[in-house]
DNA sequence: CATACTGTAATAAAATATGTTACAAATGTA
DNA sequence: TACATTTGTAACATATTTTATTACAGTATG
């Protein structure tokens, strides 16, 4: 559940913003971020499901950033991203006749919302403008 | 990083808090979380090199929690379980020719510092006796 | 029309997580 | 003492997830 998917992300939006006039090609980005090109694209997929980048099919092609990056949020990339944060469930289905495998799940669900309650906080304050400007 | 260990450890000690005078084998708590007993037995190894819980072996042996649960909060618990709470990083080691690349690692973990601080407060709040009085 | 891209599917490889088997050592109990 | 039960742990096996690779059709540029 948890993965590269955000870092890779957010590597790649930082890239476009550094160029915002340049339609980068996913070789070079997967150069930045030393990882296979066609990795990169599916990021950049997902990005463009969610409007965030534009993207210019054959030569002289690649990407560029579709939004105002002090108006974007690492919140708004954290949930393109991730589902949600969490520390984990076990994986299989606990037991229905204890009262505590019964109910642990829901509790934490409960725990978890909270958490991502405080993450999600943290992070809408943070812009992609900000983040990038820290290079 | 991120795995069932935070789930299944919380799901042992809700366990033994609910019976406080009792050594629970491996076996009979496998069968609430449905989870193999060797694996209960790893996690418990796990909480004993913490002094959390204590056991004992051979016949009607069993573990049974070490400490007040009143006292014994869902950060310490987390900390015996994960490193730190993050969104990942991209695995391969990126082009430290890029300014991008070069700082990207180091950028994260400044973000991920602060998620672990905002985490670790909730957390804190938390004993294990509140966590299983839900039950 | 050659070149350089994206988009995407199919497949492979690597890494991680989970499960199983096996058995020595410990301890209670008949 | 002999037996049954349980921990502790290692070795190995399987499953799942993540990451990488290959391949190629489609699209735009010059």
């Amino acid at each position: 559940m948890l993965s590269g998917k955000f870092a890779i992300t957010i590597h790649i939006l930082t890239l476009l913003n550094k160029f915002p006039n340049d339609y980068l090609s996913s070789e070079y980005i997967a150069g930045s971020i030393n990882l296979n090109p066609v990795l990169v694209r599916k990021e950049i997929a997902n990005l463009k499901a969610h409007h965030i980048v534009e993207s210019k099919e054959g030569k002289n092609g690649g990407t560029k950033l579709a939004v105002d990056s002090s108006k974007l949020t690492l919140k708004e990339i954290f949930e393109m991203t991730f589902e949600t944060i969490n520390l984990g469930y076990a994986k299989n289905q606990p037991n229905p006749d204890c009262p505590v495998g019964k109910k642990i799940n829901e509790n934490l669900d409960a725990l978890y919302a909270d958490m991502n309650q405080k993450v999600s906080t943290q992070l809408q304050g943070i812009s992609l403008e900000d983040f990038s400007n820290q290079f």
